[in-house]
DNA sequence: CCTTGACTATATAGTTACTATATACACTAG
DNA sequence: CTAGTGTATATAGTAACTATATAGTCAAGG
């Protein structure tokens, strides 16, 4: 026997090799998925190099989230032919997985830009701006909707979004029509809707705004949110602006960013017209 | 208190718009990572929809590798500050796990690929080839090297592979020098090598090959593997040529889908000079 | 008003894939 | 011949759920 081939690896060694832990090469023997090629008469388990490439399959398939009960099913009846069929399946999950994963790294970016944008910002002032074009996602008409029916509206939005990968990671937003907010009916809002960065070809949903827009930032809960469209429409008249078709709403610091309602920070981006 | 933000959710409300169970979300409260904004006298708990985006922060950041306990550190004590620098940190560990990610897809694809390839193969078949350039990855010089020596030689090979993600999912092979092959020495290996499709720029290890090779295919345990060298021998002596300088060994199909080492394939790959 | 069925709650045990600990035996080097 | 490292088994613990058991709550229909 060659020097190679009779080289047989310890567990301890054959771990190492593997990176894990000892205890992990005696509990897959122990199950069943990857016993040692040879085990002498004190009981002592002896690996084979080959095997390495066998650790390393059933690493592949377990990061592919095959559970050891399914990858041990495989174990005991091996064949080319349902490997290559294993393989198929798990190439499909993988494209998937890739894509949830390039739509999270997009999503952090925007979390990262958010809370970039919102560090440098003074949340006493208020401003004037001309805004782009953006591409929003939006919910179905929510107005003066009864409570059931808001359920399901929030959960077929909710779901688009995930089916869709639509979370870009941008607030979800409300935007609320020009006579709700003259009634003072803030929270009465007609939809929700979340900004998509890169939209996708062929969703209907999708509507773009521009236009001159009067922003201001509140600081508090949403319950004293009336004092800053207060603030809002005093600086409107003072600028000798008229409240456009509509005022959109973003938690730019929420439950995620702050423990403390109080500390909440509300962006709200009023339409305006002038003269 | 209007109909939008006065609408809470019950836990199985907030557990099905979040797509989990709802004992998941009794568990979150009960460790004090969510916990409902409203609890009733009867101890029901109440669930505002802007904790929907807490949950899926919550589900991101698990999605990312991070424990409940860390997420729990981070839920104490929540700052725009603290969440950008969580998101820093996970930026650059998702760029990593997506390159990961991309790297097992390949490695998949070439499963397949040979798979494919072998699946339509007659094994009792010799044939003459010409092999293209290849570029291979090559281990530290095994040729009669001691058994301790080796061990760290494969685990310098394995490591690298790993560091360098230069598993491409193509099976390791062996090469065997003209010398020690007419010897009979068919395991006394020079090199360990790993077929690299899409060569990385800037590796000092690679070596490519391209000529005539005479492939034969080993049906059995690697004991028995003279007796395919020996037919090669004879066709190669039929067909008027002399052995090259390298053989290449590779296994088709081994322990990762053969159960039994009688079925084991070992590629051979004998480069020959023609005349 | 009562019952039925679907909901809510807590408490506890089970699951997966390890990981740690305790105890005992084996092997190797000085 | 002992110290130190290695091996083994057995058992318990871990994280993050998941399932089950038991009991209280509530809204709709008869």
């Amino acid at each position: 026997m060659s020097k190679k081939d009779g080289k047989y690896l310890t567990t301890g060694e054959f771990a190492k090799l593997c990176k894990v832990n000892k205890q992990t090469i005696f509990y897959y023997d122990q199950i069943g998925i990857l016993s040692p090629v040879m085990k002498n008469e004190k009981g002592y388990r002896y690996y084979s190099i080959h095997q390495l490439e066998l650790f390393f399959v059933i690493d592949l398939l377990k990061d592919l989230g095959m559970s050891l009960n399914d990858i041990q099913q495989y174990m005991q009846n091996k064949s080319p032919e349902s490997f290559l069929s294993i393989m198929y399946r798990k190439k499909e999950e993988i494209v998937k997985k890739r894509q949830e994963i390039e739509m999270k790294e997009k999503m952090i970016e925007a979390k990262i830009a958010i809370m970039e944008e919102a560090s440098h910002l003074d949340f006493s002032r208020i401003t004037l701006q001309r805004l782009p074009e953006a591409t929003l996602y939006l919910s179905r008409n929510i107005q003066n909707i009864p409570d059931e029916e808001f359920l399901e509206v929030i959960s077929d939005f909710i779901n688009e979004l995930q089916i869709s990968q639509l979370d870009s990671g941008y607030p979800i937003g409300s935007i609320t029509k020009r006579e709700q907010v003259l009634k003072g009916e803030y929270a009465n809002y007609s939809y929700l809707y979340i900004e998509q960065p890169n939209p996708k070809e062929g969703h209907p949903y999708f509507r773009a705004v521009k236009g001159d827009f009067l922003i201001g930032y509140h600081v508090g809960s949403e319950k004293t949110i009336g004092d800053t469209y207060k603030r809002l429409f005093s600086e409107m008249k003072l600028l000798g602006l008229t409240l456009g078709e509509h005022v959109f709403e973003e938690y730019i610091y929420d439950t995620v960013v702050r423990n403390d309602k109080e500390h909440y920070v509300t962006k709200i981006m009023m339409e305006v017209e002038r003269g």
